[in-house]
DNA sequence: ACAAAAGTGTTCGAGTTACACCCATGT
DNA sequence: ACATGGGTGTAACTCGAACACTTTTGT
């Protein structure tokens, strides 16, 4: 039996997805499509965020993790709440008008949006029922209701968080290379990174730690691999005063 | 005639206050008070923050700065929506029961959490019809709802953001010595800085500007006055590519 | 003149930047 | 053997940490 939802409050979710072969960070989007009964002509065809509304009895925490899971099938998912979106004209554009009319849903609800941090091929796109795609986060489609806000705020906010939090890590496999490293934050930052300097500085990091293990299955010379270490993170973490404003 | 209001839908404000003369930051709370009508006992005694329910037809932020008006009687003041507390089970400690039974409202309520920065003697409380006091944050007296964690929650935030931008600036005057500006960042994170480095490290900044101006009605040497200039601020800011984890 | 707080300099080590070539490996 | 991308060193500079005395002013 299905508990009972919350109508205006929902969860809306940025899943984010690094795909280390195209170096790309993209957003995973659905299809938001509906035709005319008289003519077949398509009213509505854009793309959306997946969300769903609260339950009465779970948490908002809960409830992104189970409209995550129901997406992409994972747990424990690097999650961030980072925003509530509730101007009450957020569902008003012209399009998203015919499509509430459509699915009758109160058009005064307020969203709290998180985002996610996984790797792309963690997902399995075929057979899933609500048929995601990948979108690179700097090449969108149209997006229905205020979605392209809520994707361009996660975005601000995680490459802000990216600076001095070590989220970097959620977007890579367990082991990983420092180009890949690298790679991952010049598409997260938009910017180059000089690779002497970016090496010498990860190197003195204690959490960043070298395997006794290579790259197989590469045509050039394989590179080391290394691990983060979020144990040992924790442990040497402590609030560094520097006040960098 | 009052606007609808949102029953399930809160907003809740921790007003951050800095007293420059005790050096200390703290929170603005009102009184939460019930006593039996029996026997005149005092049911609920407690301390909580304020907030207030949004209306149908206006943004979250414009929530959070209508009840922030009706507290302080204030006006563009900063404020920050840091997180959503929707726990389900929020609002069902004994004292919070009893006191929703009298007040008859929905425990399923969900609130977004604000804090504003300001200065404790903008606001006159004096003559207030919410009676409202200052406490440190560091010193809170027993507190109603989950209003503890949200402060605590809020605290942290401000602790992280006055590292790396300038809101400090929201909690001092216009025109400020750099001994305040020390101990209002000694008050905040917690520790003492060596006032030689600070003041090299800080002197450096453009934004922040020396006035021709000293202080006036000291006892002791009067000191220099700076202001800080958001405009100067925003025009050198480019993101440091500067990675700090 | 004195008390109080304001204001100032130096040294050392660590971190940051800029910059270009050699090396290991798979083919 | 060679092409590819992995991996490395150095010098100049800036920044941060540690540390204590002199100066200015109001009383």
């Amino acid at each position: 039996m299905m508990p009972l939802i919350i109508p205006n409050i929902s969860v809306d979710c940025v899943v984010f997805g690094f795909d280390a072969n195209t170096k790309s960070l993209n957003v995973l989007l659905i299809k938001r499509y509906l035709e005319s009964k008289e003519n077949n002509k398509p009213l509505v065809d854009d793309y959306v965020l997946t969300g769903y509304h609260t339950f009465e009895n779970e948490t908002i925490d809960e409830t992104a993790a189970r409209v995550l899971k129901e997406l992409t099938g994972l747990d424990n998912v690097y999650k961030k709440q980072f925003k509530v979106f509730g101007d009450p004209n957020r569902l008003m554009n012209e399009k998203d008008v015919i499509w509430a009319k459509n699915e009758n849903f109160n058009q005064r609800t307020i969203t709290i949006a998180y985002y996610f941090l996984l790797k792309t091929q963690e997902v399995t796109l075929e057979n899933n029922q609500h048929n995601p795609q990948w979108f690179p986060v700097n090449d969108l489609p149209e997006l229905g209701f205020d979605h392209k806000d809520i994707i361009n705020e996660a975005y601000a906010d995680l490459k802000e968080k990216a600076l001095y939090k070590p989220i970097i890590f959620e977007l890579l496999p367990d082991k990983f290379t420092f180009k890949e490293l690298q790679n991952t934050y010049e598409s997260i930052l938009g910017n180059e990174i000089d690779n002497r300097n970016f090496r010498r500085k990860l190197l003195t990091k204690k959490y960043i730690i070298e395997l006794d293990e290579k790259q197989v299955g590469v045509s050039k010379r394989p590179s080391q691999l290394f691990m983060f270490s979020k144990d040992v993170y924790q442990k040497i973490y402590k609030e560094t005063f520097l006040i960098h404003i």
